[in-house]
DNA sequence: ATCCTTCTTTGATCCAGATCAATAATGTCA
DNA sequence: TGACATTATTGATCTGGATCAAAGAAGGAT
């Protein structure tokens, strides 16, 4: 019943945009191989962040965006009264980083919630390498409308979903988003707590339990801790989409 | 009591972004002469929406950006369930249809609120148009940046703040964006109904009503039908920053 | 004008999900 | 290995905001 647990661990180190698995799926998706050696020129790549640190702090500078290699990494925004709102979850091949495009600094913090590497993108002098990489441009105003249509979808969920409705639209995301990596989509584990769900999708942690617990009893799925197995994707696609869907 | 309504009524049409009001404001903003001139070459002014017209609905071809010139424009997605949630609500020198550039399709609806004139910045060949003005694809990120700032600040707003705070929030996000335009900060007319609001919000337009109702009995605001007079601003901001503001 | 539709306000009631509480399971570190 | 902190589950109760309802106010069409 428990799935390997290596099907989600991406810990290997790999040297090149060129060689790297995700290369479909991040920054190179889509470019020309000279283009993807130039930008290999660019990138850098640090040692990995270990669960707890951060890849940068509210009023941290702006210095570059950021490719998650492997790993998972949290975004949250800090409200004047102290409130965490968790943005997003960021995955192998997502990029963080492009809301302190404007102001130069980030506002929000991004954490490490496992062990977790990523590459960096200098952005100092971005229409310097755009012009060294014309496709870089393209591709960067393709991500950043991406991540605002994604959000367009939270707001969805946020306004207008029902608890049940928000755990499902959660687990099929997810679901999604490991499958385009080659992994299960119907077999997983959450690296985040029942506690960072709950703030992701603006219930408490009692209520994504509780709901996990009622999709186990409906045969949606069965849930083993951080371990999910997803029984029935039609009933969950079904939940997300409403009443007359 | 009632404040002039010529104030917000930008219905002037400009010619060029030289001499459009907004250049500080809108996409121009910080780019050199030389580069404006070229912009203006690019840009596309088309005769304005009536009310309840669309500039564009999902599913429509991407075919450019859109910068708000006068009126009010509403952006709003569609669940597959039927429902719709608001977006955002565009004030001249606003840019909009961003979130189309990566599918090359309109996923979301935006129609006018009121009688609107826009700009059209045509994107079918962007890479050659930061080509002719370098400083437009820098402008460009920032934009798309402070977007996804706002949309972050909007995912805090329906994740974590109670109904009251809401509210509070949408009346100073509003007062702030008309003072940069140079408009009274204290009194302005809503141009989109409760309802409206409401959803926005991810509240209903009853409770919006109530506590419209209830601020202007403690006196933070006076309101008679779309008007708004904020009498107290210290004591709204209070009330956005939580408790411990 | 008059009719009709839409918008807004306000009251009464209800309920989904929050809060409070207790226990169990898991992980961590000495 | 045990002591302690953290996380997860489940139950009981409470409440903010939804829903239902009604009536007034404003705007639009003819």
């Amino acid at each position: 019943m428990k799935p390997e647990h290596q099907i989600i661990d991406l810990a290997k180190v790999k040297v090149s945009c060129t060689n790297c698995s995700l290369t479909e799926l991040c920054l190179p998706r889509g470019m020309g191989e000279d283009a993807v050696r130039k930008l290999e020129k660019i990138i850098k790549r640090a040692s990995p962040l270990q669960k707890g640190e951060y890849l940068y702090r509210g009023g941290d500078p702006f210095n570059g965006i950021y490719a998650v290699r492997s790993g998972l990494i949290k975004v949250y925004a800090n409200s004047d009264g102290g409130e965490e709102q968790i943005i997003g979850f960021y995955l192998p091949g997502e990029i963080l980083g492009l809301d302190a495009i404007e102001n130069n600094t980030h506002a929000c913090f991004a954490v490490a919630l496992e062990t977790s590497s990523y590459c960096t993108i200098p952005f100092a002098d971005l229409s310097g390498i755009c012009k060294v990489v014309p496709e870089l441009q393209d591709q960067l105003f393709k991500i950043m409308s991406r991540e605002l249509t994604n959000e367009n979808q939270m707001l969805l969920t946020l306004g207008k979903k029902n608890a049940e409705e928000k755990v499902a639209t959660f687990l099929l995301t997810i679901s999604n988003r490991y499958r385009q990596r080659g992994y299960s989509a119907n077999d997983f584990k959450l690296i985040m707590s029942r506690q960072e769900i709950g703030n992701y999708l603006g219930v408490t942690f009692e209520t994504v339990s509780r709901i996990f617990s009622r999709f186990q009893r409906d045969g949606i799925i069965s849930v083993h801790k951080k371990y999910v197995n997803i029984l029935d994707m039609d009933a969950l696609k079904k939940l997300v989409s409403g009443c007359c869907g």
